[in-house]
DNA sequence: AATAAAAAGGAAGTATACTACCTATTACAA
DNA sequence: TTGTAATAGGTAGTATACTTCCTTTTTATT
C-alpha cells in the first residue's frame, strides 16, 4: 500500500493536493471570466493588460510583465493580439532603442470601460458562494501565499506596493 | 475617474480581483511543482493522470478527464506524451470499440513512486507560509470555491450528489 | 574609449487548456 | 428494426505560459 506510506496526510488524493485545488478553481475563474465578457471576446489576461496600459499609457513590455506577474514573452504574445485588434499599438522609443512601448489605443480605453461591467460580475460571482469575512479570509490567504512565494515565479513582482493588504 | 464608481469595492486594483490572485498562485505552484520536481521532468496535470491510473488499472480518457478535471482534448494530448516516454499504453477495448483505453506502465508505477516525494515536497512547501489552521481555511475555501461552481467548467466532476448534468 | 555585463526583445519549441467540427460506434426508442 | 441520441475520440485552430537561444542596444567597468 502506498497510499499511507507518509502517515499524515494522504497526498495520494487529488482533491487533497492544495495545487490541484488551485489548479481547479482557476479553470473554474477562467471559464467565469469568458462566459461573462463573452461579447467582448476578451481574455482575462488580455484584460489585465489594457487594465495596465490604461493606468500607464505608455509601457515597455518588461514592465507590463511585472506588473501583472506574466512571462515576458507571453505579454509579447498578448499584445501582438491586442495589436491586431486596434486596441493597442507599439510607438517606437527613440529614447531606448531596445524597448518597443505599447500604448492603449482611444478605441482600447473604450473597450475597457466597456468591459469593465461584465469582468466585475465575473469577480463577484466567483466568490459569490463565500460570506463576506470568508471572502476576506481568502485574499488574506491568497496574497500571503504570493507575496511570500514571489521568487520562485518566473515573473516575479517584487513590491508590496499599492496595497500590502496586511 | 473610473477608478471608484462602483464605489464599493476598488476592482481596478489588479491585487484586489480574485481571479488575478488565484492566477499569480497557480502559476507559482506549477513553477515550485517543476522545481522540486525537475530531475523527473514531469507537469503537475502528467502527474495527476498518472496518479489516476495508477488507481484505476485502465480508464478511457473522458472518465480520466472527468476525475482531474481537465477537458478530454487535453487528456489526449497529456496522454499521447506518457505514452511516448513509455509511462503509459493504449490497449484497444474490444468491448467498446469506440474507447482507446489509457493504462499505466511497470514503468510508469515506478516512475509515480519515484516522483511522489518530490510531488510532496512542492505541496508542502507551496503551504509552508501557513500555519495549520490557515492552511485548514485554505483548503476548506478553495474546496467550497470548486464543488459550488464546478459546472462552469468545461470539465465537471461530477461534484456533490445527483445533479444531472442536464 | 574599449569592453564586458545587463537589459529588451525576437524566434522557435513545448505544455496546458480550451472551442469547433468531424467520424465511428453504441444505446435507445418509435 | 430502423433511425436518432449520445458517447468516444480525432483534427485543427487559438490563447496562455513557459524555456532556450539569439541579436541589438544600453549601462557599467576598467
Amino acid at each position: 500500500m502506498n497510499k499511507e506510506d507518509s502517515h499524515e496526510f494522504d497526498y495520494y488524493d487529488l482533491w487533497n493536493r492544495p495545487g490541484f485545488l488551485i489548479r481547479r478553481l482557476h479553470q473554474i475563474h477562467v471559464a467565469m471570466f469568458l462566459e461573462e465578457c463573452r461579447e467582448f471576446n476578451v481574455t482575462p489576461v488580455q484584460f489585465g493588460v489594457l487594465t495596465v496600459l490604461k493606468d500607464s499609457e505608455t509601457s515597455d513590455l518588461v514592465s507590463i510583465a511585472r506588473r501583472i506577474g506574466v512571462d515576458r514573452v507571453t505579454v509579447a504574445d498578448v499584445v501582438r493580439r491586442l495589436e491586431r485588434r486596434g486596441l493597442v499599438d507599439r510607438p517606437a522609443n527613440t529614447a531606448d532603442k531596445r524597448t518597443k512601448v505599447a500604448r492603449i489605443t482611444k478605441q482600447g480605453r473604450a473597450f475597457v470601460d466597456a468591459v469593465q461591467p461584465a469582468m466585475i460580475r465575473a469577480q463577484k460571482r466567483f466568490v459569490d458562494p463565500l460570506g463576506e469575512t470568508e471572502n476576506a479570509k481568502l485574499t488574506e490567504l491568497l496574497t500571503k501565499l504570493i507575496l511570500e512565494n514571489d521568487e520562485v515565479s518566473r515573473a516575479p513582482i517584487r513590491h508590496k506596493v499599492g496595497k500590502p493588504n496586511t
